[in-house]
DNA sequence: TTCTTGCATCGCCTTATAGCGATATTCCAC
DNA sequence: GTGGAATATCGCTATAAGGCGATGCAAGAA
């Protein structure tokens, strides 16, 4: 397999960055119950607004959500659901890495 | 499915931005081969041998990479291979999504 | 022991980004 | 139009991390 020119490493790279942070994954989590408002990621995740938004543009241009706007209201919801798939291989290594401290991860 | 502590999400986080960096990905793609030296991957991928050590830690840390130290050498190599199966997963939507591109992601 | 080789770490600079408050913008209701 | 509500963006600070050269350190070789 020929090895992969560094544009290419970075486009990947930046997959993986959109979903290097806690906050972003909490925001995930919170969109696979289904879509919501802004304003409820906000209240049910204890940030500003101004955060909240910011990173839902980071993974809204990762092209892991859906943007619905409804009168003055966004929505967002998961667009592409191989983010959760690749998230639960995440969780699974994880898991067994970790038996030891009685956490189940799982996005 | 309850929320995870933001502890949790933390953890996975970390993985996540263990893979966040091309540089690393390129060391994954060579080690893929097998295991190298750091001076094989230094001269490999053109950078200082500072910062390839540096990268092979973060690597390892994360729970990626097995070290093994023979003389004055030291051999990396994939120790969880799942890494590589997570690799897939970003790569095939990477596919998917661009078909334009003609690029074909893979690790 | 002393020298050399191979790797890890240190110190430094630079860039990227999470987070906040303040402000801009957009969309309805009135 | 005007006002208010919901979201996006701006400006900012603080922190994290990539990258390099220089240095430290450990393991053979001489």
């Amino acid at each position: 397999m020929p090895r992969l020119p560094r544009p290419a490493l970075e486009t990947i790279a930046e997959t993986f960055r959109a979903l290097s942070e806690a906050t972003r994954l909490g925001i995930l989590q919170e969109l696979k119950e289904g879509a919501k408002t802004v304003n409820t990621l906000v209240e049910a995740m204890e940030l500003s607004q101004a955060n909240v938004s910011k990173q839902l543009r980071v993974l809204f241009d990762a092209g892991f959500l859906a943007r619905e706007q409804r009168g003055t209201q966004v929505f967002y919801s998961i667009k592409d659901k191989s983010v959760l798939k690749i998230c639960e291989l995440v969780c699974e290594r994880l898991n067994k890495q970790a038996l030891a401290n009685l956490v189940n991860y799982s996005i």
